[in-house]
DNA sequence: GAATTAAGTTGAAGTCGTTCACTTTTGTAG
DNA sequence: CTACAAAAGTGAACGACTTCAACTTAATTC
């Protein structure tokens, strides 16, 4: 027997965070309020805070959901990289950035990197840079991979580069989020322009 | 003749940076409590209001003092760069570094980053986001004027290259302004390490 | 199945940044 | 010197996240 309260609690949850994604999509994070959230999940302000420390950790829980499925999609493009350094680094990249705006809005992920800067021990905080550090990883899994099809210079350290790029990106894509204005393809171009000499540069000629 | 109410209005405003940075410094931006500051300065919270449009810029008025006198050190060394590729772009980003420090802490600049990211419109957050783009500016003179020593492969855009480095020593920047502990020695080694292996590559052999 | 304990919910109160209607002070004109 | 206008100062009130002491409800024990 699963237990009612086991029950009413995972159904509470889930509600929650439903509510929050609708609130925040519909409102925005800054002017969505705990209080409308609460009403909308069927819960009293406090039951939110019993679930989730901060409005900010409720924001990081969709971020995570994003990234998750992010990471997944880039793992299966390093277990089969395309031939091209250019094209795999640019490929892997690109999608991220495509299905980053699937779930969030950029004035989510605004307050969400603002969040694990400002208040880097909390919980939300630990969790986002987490989830930045396994990007990371994936890039630079990338290029190693791509040393192994020899695709890549062998003399290269994989992590130096693997985070140049990918910390050349997320500024980028920090600055895309700053920008209400700024469309998709403006962030593909900055970044292509920036990753494509690097990718010349490491590729076995 | 200056006028009392000038006077008295320029006397205020820096009674009022003076307090801030002391009671910044004292308890730390976030448990700084406008009052308290306002009290130091011997005026009324609302006065502080007056002068400025709220508590964060306050933070990026001193942000601004400390990055001014940064990119006035770093303009001597474009101008008259050292003739090592490695050297010119390590020294320059040390530069940035090891001034940043002198007048706020780690958390003052957690704030400062969190606050330009999540509100990049008002203008604080704007007025921090031009702060960085000069500094990134300043990265990219330093490569042209490597090319124009003959340093740096003439091929290469030098705004390309220097965005990207940039983009890399603030990110790594941000990871240590986020970890109370970690000392400025590990950031110059992991930015010398992500740096050098670029410099090697754009540099004239 | 009544009593007891443990777990969870509740919303009013607390905190702190920010605003605004009112007061005080400075400058100017008659 | 008085009266008026403009500028600046003031702090109580406000709004929104967060906390917590009191209350309900589920689980367990006898």
């Amino acid at each position: 027997m699963a237990g009612l309260r086991a029950r009413q609690k995972a159904d509470r949850e889930r509600r929650i965070l439903e509510a929050a994604v609708t609130t925040f999509r519909a409102k925005g994070y800054r002017a969505a309020r705990i209080e409308e959230l609460a009403h909308r999940a069927e819960v009293s302000v406090g039951t939110v805070y019993n679930y989730y420390q901060s409005k900010g950790e409720i924001l990081v829980a969709v971020v995570a959901m994003e990234v998750e499925e992010v990471l997944a999609a880039g793992a299966a493009m390093v277990a089969n990289p395309p031939e091209d350094v250019d094209a795999a680094l640019l490929d892997l990249v690109f999608g991220y950035f495509d299905h980053s705006l699937k779930y969030l809005s950029k004035e989510m992920w605004r307050f969400a990197m603002a969040l694990s800067i400002e208040s880097p021990q909390t919980p939300s905080g630990r969790r986002y840079t987490e989830l930045d550090q396994r990007l990371a990883d994936q890039v630079t899994a990338m290029i190693a991979a791509l040393q192994k099809t020899g695709e890549v210079r062998p003399d290269l350290a994989p992590g130096a580069i693997g985070t140049l790029l990918f910390n050349n990106l997320n500024q980028e894509f920090t600055a895309f989020v700053k920008d209400e204005a700024m469309p998709l393809e403006i962030l593909h171009s900055r970044v292509s322009a920036q990753t494509r000499p690097v990718a010349r540069m490491i590729a076995t000629r």
